[in-house]
RNA sequence: GCUCCCAUCGUCUAGCGGUCUAGGACGCUGCCCUCUCAAGGCAGAAACCCGGGUUCGAUUCCCGGUGGGAGCGCCA
């Protein structure tokens, strides 16, 4: 568990301000120049607007990753700057995913709503330095302007008009405040994944830093929060990309120099679409809920866009000392549910039965299951771990062993449990009564020998049993599911399963 | 429309000028194992978007095309 998810927890802006920022920045590059590494900082600053995506979670791993690997610290970041959109259901979506998947941070949450002192603070200062200007220009003169440029094929961006008015709002005047970007000359970003991206000045416009009411903007915050908060590599989405030369300007007017930045690439559904509801479970929580282990999600999204050689198991520990953002993949990739229902079978099947056996209450919960009243569930967990891609999987198949089958499967039931069968069952029913150690190595000699003696194939001998124990065809290997079940369970339902044959041919 | 990003099997990817008759993984097909279902083992089909350069030599470098994606908000 987090101990940080007090909605206090965020550090008074003036505090921020003095540990932060250049300070940070430049402390950090004392450090480079002594020899010393720069102590790493990485954020995950997503919006509360639904629940944590997996693209979300990706890009929180691999700055968690980062940190990590190189012993730095990794923030978490609320941006819920957008009153109208974000909720407290969505925050604590958002904390689960990452408690849920074992995604630690060092510092935060960090709620932007609460740092709106300081960002009012930070434009003034852009305000009094001449770097920003206020606005006056209605929405309807944007508007036209916008219309203008589209009906003249050119990129629509706002014009200037205010840039060099050097007025101030009257009382009761209404005007954004915007940043004075450089007029000319170009931006580099050096992106870690993307390479060299050159933007001219002439592409961006004045962006708006603060509404018609005074509240800070996105591309703002961010800045303030990234410069504030001392943070070394930014990693998200490229869909950042196009935002990034415009923060980096702001930095810069603001004294500091920008962040490494490295733009991973978007997850498509498997259908290489972008991702929505609708294609199926985009959030992590849906993937907890469909029966998936966190390390099982963890391994998949790792290894989408990054890759160490042919390497494809990664514990969190080995990804830690492995993960590296120039291994990152430049192109987007398509989810494919296939491989990452196979990796929770690899971790279903490897795990530690007691871990599984954790994770597996909840699905059988839900079930109506409780397992205090049958065998132990690790045993369960050991005995069907082969064969469950999930979890869910896994408590359906458990259900037998906590509950008696109130019927059986047409279909096996019409096939082995026959009036042919019954005296096979009944006389098996004896040598398994008679058995010394219930266990399953010496059920398995019992029901071996008896099908030799019988003359029988050892499949008209354990599919009866089969059915008669599970009501279906398919379990575990006959003997582990003796074992788990018990003697006197076994018996019972063998018991059950020779009267229901009766029943049926007696009339 | 403008700017920016991207391009190896169906999917995730390895490859960082010769080692490529392009490797691994998921999935798929076949066989083996087998008390069911799985798991496992073995084998197989399956890709460098197109066109120009650069080079003795391009999957790898450059340019163009095509295709996909993102951004261009008083959203984040």
């Amino acid at each position: 568990m987090n101990s940080s998810t007090a909605p206090g927890a965020v550090n008074a802006p003036g505090r921020l301000a003095a540990s932060g920022g250049a300070f940070a920045t430049i402390a950090g590059l004392l450090d480079q120049l002594a020899g010393q590494p720069m102590t790493v900082k990485t954020r995950f600053a997503p919006s509360p607007t639904g629940y944590l995506h997996i693209g979300g979670a990706r890009t929180a791993l691999f700055s968690y990753l980062y940190a990590r690997r190189h012993g730095g610290r990794f923030v978490l970041r609320i941006e819920d700057t957008d009153l109208e959109r974000s909720t407290p259901e969505a925050v604590n979506a958002i904390l689960e995913g990452m408690t849920w998947l074992g995604l630690d941070y060092d510092e935060g949450p960090f709620y932007q709503t609460k740092r709106f002192d300081r960002y009012k603070e930070v434009i003034r200062q852009l305000l009094e330095q001449d770097k920003a200007y206020y606005c006056f220009c209605p929405k309807e003169r944007i508007d036209k302007l916008r219309e203008e440029q589209m009906a003249r094929k050119e990129k629509p961006r706002y014009d200037g008009h205010c840039r060099d008015l050097g007025r101030v709002p009257q009382p009761g005047e209404e005007a954004v405040v915007r940043f004075k970007n450089p007029l000319d000359g170009e931006v580099v970003v050096d992106d870690r994944v993307k390479g060299r991206v050159v933007f001219q000045n002439t592409e961006l416009d004045d962006l708006v830093i603060a509404r018609g009411d005074g509240s800070p903007t996105y591309n703002f915050t961010v800045v303030v929060d990234d410069m504030d908060m001392g943070i070394t590599h930014v990693i998200r989405g490229d869909d950042h990309l196009n935002n990034t030369p415009r923060q980096m300007n702001i930095l810069r007017a603001l004294g500091v120099e920008p962040p490494v930045y490295a733009h991973v690439p978007m997850i498509l559904d498997e259908h290489g679409k972008k991702l929505s509801k609708r294609t199926g479970a985009a959030s992590v929580t849906e993937y907890r809920d469909a029966g998936f282990l966190p390390e099982a999600v963890l391994n998949y999204l790792v290894r989408l866009g990054w890759a160490h050689g042919d390497q494809e198991i990664f514990s969190l520990d080995e990804m830690v000392a492995l993960f590296d953002i120039d291994d990152i993949n430049a192109a987007a990739s398509s989810l494919n549910p296939g491989k990452l229902l196979w990796l929770n079978q690899h971790y279903i099947k490897t795990s530690d039965p007691r871990h599984v056996a954790r994770h597996l209450s909840p699905h059988l919960a839900s079930l109506g299951i409780d397992p205090a009243d049958g065998p132990a569930l690790e045993q369960v967990v050991e005995a069907l771990s082969e064969r469950a891609k999930t979890l869910v999987e896994m408590a359906q198949s458990a259900v037998f062993f906590y509950r008696a089958p109130a019927e059986y499967e047409e279909k096996a039931a019409r096939k082995n449990l026959t009036a042919e069968t019954a005296p096979v069952l009944a006389a098996l029913r004896e040598q398994l009564a008679g058995v010394g150690e219930w266990t399953a190595p010496v059920i398995h000699d019992t029901v071996h020998r008896f099908a030799e003696a019988q003359e029988l194939g050892l499949g008209k001998v354990a599919q009866p049993l089969r059915v008669a124990v599970s009501g279906g065809s398919v379990s575990p290997p006959i003997d582990k599911t003796l074992e788990v079940l018990g003697r006197d369970e076994t018996l019972a339902r063998i018991d059950r399963a020779l009267a229901w044959i009766g029943a049926q041919n007696g009339g």
